[in-house]
DNA sequence: GAATCCATGTAATTGGTTACATGATTCA
DNA sequence: TGAATCATGTAACCAATTACATGGATTC
């Protein structure tokens, strides 16, 4: 309140990168560790603890979050993180930014790129294998979205509430991998039409 | 040849990145400069020359490919590499190996994750927008598939031949980015119907 | 006259992974 | 008895981006 002044030159200057506004916004949610940050992130972003826990002290430092130990019994203390006003305006002056083109990393698709050098037979129990692993995650994720929909019948349908958008952001995921099981059935038909001729 | 020993040692050591085995795979299609690689690239991953030459330099260290200067008139020498035995049997050894799980890295979910703290027009203006780049983006891939299937009507059929991939991964992402823009629209919908009810 | 394309690189910095260190509790 | 969960961190390394440097040819 004093320096407020102050405090507007420290939010102009922070240039976050991507981690600090998942952190940020999953702390928005509901305050928890930095354990429990790279557990709730691991469906969305996988994240390693000793990149959240050096990041975590840099937003302390910064004033975007605050925290206090959590005494236990029975299991280590935890160090619980809130996030400050200065850290909320920051994540929300944020939104609606024009954002960086989204990036794919996938092995999976580097390898298909060079697959022409290999037996199409070969090809086709790539993409088998592939399938199966489309359809674990797929059933994951769809465990975690039932789950996610009967405990917040209502929440999911208010704009204003986080978990309407956890519920569409997990549908997206789910129809991303149903769509790459599609185009994979077609790439195995493809090959094995082709296999067939000669 | 006289040291086939030694090289199979190289080969069995050498650790590569997603990066190597790209360079590798746009090489074995056909050989180009540092330089060509980058512009290939651009469609699947987005790379910096900075990155790209010294791995090609390390590459060649590796003996997975070997380079000539190109004399060029009215513009800069090339040098242009190609991939050799050894990076060939690289490639196709890694080819079929577990790949780790994909990674998408996309600033505007990240957004959307904490949208909720945005009032809910401000949120549909977002996804129009990006409805924007999705067409656009698209727009661009159709013409490059376009391209590709009109220079290569035969070849495409072949799944020996690398444009047989070159097509079917093209596909895919257009598809990819079709099935976000009807996620958009469903999003968009929910939000203008939930907003119709205050 | 300014911007973009072609062409190759180095240096500095940030982002991200892997390995290491510690230690109690619970479950198979 | 060994593995997994909870909990926090440091150190070393590899991956990736940004900035810098150079310079002729072409296009607007």
């Amino acid at each position: 309140m004093m320096d407020g002044g102050q405090m507007a030159n420290v939010k102009k200057e922070a240039k976050l990168n991507t981690l600090c506004y998942q952190c940020l916004g999953i702390l928005l949610r509901e305050p928890q560790s930095g354990y429990d940050i790279v557990k709730q992130l691991e469906p969305i972003r996988p994240v390693n603890t000793s990149q959240v826990y050096p990041t975590l002290t840099r937003l302390e430092k910064q004033g975007l979050v605050k925290s206090e130990e959590l005494a236990q019994t029975g299991r280590p203390n935890k160090r619980v993180y809130t996030v400050t006003e200065d850290g909320r305006d920051v994540l929300t002056d944020w939104i609606g930014t024009e954002p960086d083109p989204p990036v794919l990393r996938d092995d999976f698709l580097t390898m298909l790129y060079s697959a022409w050098t290999k037996d199409p037979e070969e090809v086709v129990a790539m993409l088998e294998r592939r399938l199966d692993y489309l359809h674990a995650t797929m059933q994951w994720l769809e465990t975690l979205l039932g789950e996610h929909r009967a405990r917040y019948p209502e929440e999911i349908k208010n704009p204003r509430d986080w978990r309407f958008f956890r519920n569409v952001l997990l549908a997206r995921r789910i129809a991303n991998f149903q769509e790459e099981a599609v185009w994979s059935r077609g790439v195995i038909h493809m090959l094995k039409e082709a296999m067939s001729h000669d």
